[in-house]
DNA sequence: TACAAAAATACAAACGTTTGCATTAATTCA
DNA sequence: TGAATTAATGCAAACGTTTGTATTTTTGTA
C-alpha cells in the first residue's frame, strides 16, 4: 500500500498524491479530497522510513535516562511525551543504567536512526563527554536535564538544587535543630554538588560552622543511608539533610531501629519527594522537583532547536523546587501512629 | 558520511562496503578489515532509515503501556529493554494514558514507522479491538501482557492473578479473619476479573458465602479505596482484599483515620507490591508481580515471532506471583511504630 | 478568439542502503 | 599451461517518499 498504488487507482502521479497528503497548496482542493478519501479507504499508512530518508531527518527524538523506573525520570518522560507527540514527533527511549558505556551505545543507536534531537540526563558513571561533544558539530540538537555537564552545547533544564537544599536546611534550623548533618551524593554530579552548596550556605548564613564528620558523601541508596546515619549520629547530629529520599528512607529505618524518635530526637529531611515520602510514618519532609515541568521544558527546548536547525545554543533554565514540610522535621510533636 | 564515501576513499564500490560492514562471506577478509577501519576513522554511522527502507522492515519494536510512571509498567519496560537491545532492536514507547483513542494513535504511529512488532498492555478504556485485530493480517507480530484480550492473535504474557488473589485470601482466612471484603477493579479487564474469581474461589472453598455488599467494583485509585472501605466496614467486614495497592493505601489511611487498628480490627491485603507497601506502617501484605520477568518474556516472544515471521500464533504464558506477607494481615500483634 | 498568467499536474532525480546477477580475479586440478 | 571452478568485486535496480523543474490545463483579460 504505497503512494503509487493510490496514484494508479486515481490515474494521477505519485507526486500529486504526495502533495495531496501533505496538504500542499500546489494541488487542487478536489483532488486532495479524492486522494485522502482513497488513502483512507485503502488503509494507507505512509512509510516514514522512506519519508525521513528523503527528507534527511526523522521525526524521532531520542531520550536517554539513567533509570526508567525511577519516579523522577518516568515523570520527566511523561512530561516530554505530552509535548512531543502532539507536535508530531515520537520518542525513542534508552536506559543507561547509570553506565557510561550504555549511554554511548544508546547515543550511537540514536545517530544511526538519524534522530532529530537528543534529550539526556547523564549517567552517574559518565565523566567523559566526547560522545556528546560531537553532536553540535553534527547538527544534532542536545538538551540535557537534571544531571548536566555545563560546557556542552545545547539547552539545559535543571532543578534549583541549591535553593531546595538551602530552604530545607533553613527550615531545619528554624525547627530548632542545632547540629545538622548532610548525607551527600556523588559530588561530581552537579545535582549533588549544588545541594551540598545549598546546605553549606544555609549553615554559613547563621554562622553555624560545619564539621567534616557531619558530611558523608556518595550516599544515595537506602543501604548507604542506613550506614551513614550511624556515623553522623555518633558525631552528634540531631538532624540530617539527605540528598535523596532513598538515603533518607534508609536513615529513618535505622534511626527507628536504634529506638530514637523522629522528629523529636532527630530530624530528617529528604530530596525528591518520592511517592513514599508522604506515606511513611512519620511522613518525610522533602524537596519536591517538578519532573513533569522539566519534561515539558526539555521537550519545548528540543523542538525549538530542531525547528530553528540550531544545535549550538547554550541556555540554562532553572526550574523552581518546593519544600514540602511534613512530620519528620517538626519537633515536639510525635505524630507517629 | 555514507557508504559511498567509504567506497570512494578505498576505490571500491558501495556494494562491497555494504557487505564488508555486514560481515558478509562474500567479501575478502582483508578488505573487510580495511573497510571497517576506514568506517571507524571517518566516524561512519549507518543510516537505518535507508537500510530498513530497503529491507522492508525496521529494527524497532513498539511498546504501548497505559502509564509509563507506574512501577509495574516501568519495570516491564526495563525487562523488555534488557532483552531487546542486545538483540539489536530498539524500543519506541508510547503511553496510552488509559485512553483508547491514544492507544489507536500510538498504534498508527507504529505502523507508519513499520515497527517489527508491537508489545502492548491495554488501556482500561479500550473495549473495541479492531485496531489490534488488523495486525496479524498485516504480518505485524503482537504481544500482549498483563491486560490482554483473549481472542486476539499473538502471544500473551499474564500474571497469575487468580492464584495471587486465591493465595492472598486464603492467607487472610488462615489469619483468622471472618468477613473478607473485596475492593475490585474494573471487571471488564482480565486482571481484575481474575482477581475477583480467585477471591470467590478461596471463599467458596471453605464454604464461606459471599455477600454482595462486600464487593465494591471499579475501585482502583487511592481515593476510591478510601470511599469504598467505609462501605464494606459498615457492612461488617473485618478484612479487605484490595485489587491494587493504591486502593489498599487509601483504605488504610481511612481506617486509621477512623481510629481502627490494622491488622487487629481490620486486615488489609493489596496487590502489586508497590514500593511503598514495604515502607508503610503497618507494612502492607501484597501480591508481588514479577514485572521484570514479564518484560523478559514479552521481549522473547516478540523476537521469536519476528524471526519466524509468524504473526498468527496464539499462546499464553502465565507468570507466577508471590504473596508477600507483612504486618497488615497478621492479627494480635500491633507492629505499628 | 488569442494570449498571458496562474494553477494544477507530471516528470525525474535523489535520499542511502541492499541484493540478485554479471563480471573479473584468483585458485584448483587435470 | 589451460580449462574449470571458486572467490571477490562490480553493476544496477529497488525500497517509498519528496521536491525542483517542466509541462499541461485552466483561468482571466484584452
Amino acid at each position: 500500500m504505497t503512494i503509487s498504488d493510490i496514484a494508479k487507482e486515481l490515474g494521477i502521479t505519485p507526486s500529486t498524491v504526495s502533495r495531496a497528503l501533505s496538504n500542499s497548496t500546489r494541488v487542487n482542493e478536489k483532488t486532495r479530497l479524492k486522494v485522502q478519501l482513497v488513502a483512507q479507504r485503502m488503509g494507507y499508512h505512509p512509510n516514514v522510513m522512506a519519508s525521513s530518508l528523503r527528507k534527511g531527518t526523522s521525526g524521532t527524538i531520542g531520550m536517554i535516562v539513567p533509570r526508567i523506573n525511577r519516579h523522577f525520570f518516568s515523570n520527566v518522560i511523561c512530561g516530554v511525551e505530552r509535548i512531543v507527540n502532539p507536535a508530531g514527533f515520537n520518542l525513542l527511549i534508552y536506559q543507561s543504567d547509570e553506565q557510561h558505556d550504555k549511554e554511548v551505545l544508546g547515543l550511537q543507536t540514536f545517530l544511526k536512526n538519524r534522530v532529530a534531537g537528543i534529550i539526556i540526563s547523564l549517567a552517574s558513571d559518565t565523566d567523559d563527554y566526547s560522545h556528546l561533544q560531537q553532536l553540535s558539530g553534527m547538527g544534532v540538537p542536545l538538551v540535557q536535564f537534571d544531571r548536566v555537564k555545563d560546557d556542552l552545547q545545547g539547552a539545559k533544564i535543571v532543578n534549583d538544587n541549591f535553593n531546595g537544599a538551602y530552604l530545607g536546611v533553613k527550615h531545619l534550623i528554624k525547627s530548632g535543630y542545632k547540629r545538622i548533618a548532610h548525607l551527600a551524593g556523588a559530588l561530581h554530579l552537579n545535582v549533588y554538588n549544588e545541594r551540598l552548596n545549598g546546605y553549606l550556605a544555609a549553615l554559613k548564613e547563621i554562622g553555624m560552622g560545619y564539621d567534616d564528620r557531619m558530611i558523608v558523601t556518595n550516599v544515595i541508596t537506602r543501604d548507604a543511608g542506613a550506614d551513614a546515619i550511624t556515623k553522623v549520629i555518633d558525631a552528634g547530629a540531631d538532624a540530617v539533610f539527605c540528598a535523596g529520599d532513598y538515603s533518607a528512607l534508609g536513615a529513618m529505618l535505622e534511626i527507628k531501629k536504634r529506638g530514637l524518635i523522629i522528629p523529636d530526637n532527630i530530624g530528617v529531611l529528604g530530596f525528591a519527594n518520592e511517592p513514599f515520602a508522604e506515606i511513611m510514618s512519620p511522613a518525610l519532609t522533602s524537596v519536591e522537583q517538578n519532573a513533569f515541568e522539566i519534561g515539558n521544558r526539555a521537550a519545548q527546548a528540543i523542538i525549538q532547536m530542531i525547528e530553528k536547525k540550531d544545535a549550538t545554543i547554550n541556555t540554562e533554565e532553572v526550574v523552581p523546587v518546593r519544600l514540602i514540610v511534613r512530620e519528620s522535621t517538626i519537633k515536639n510533636n510525635c505524630l507517629t501512629f
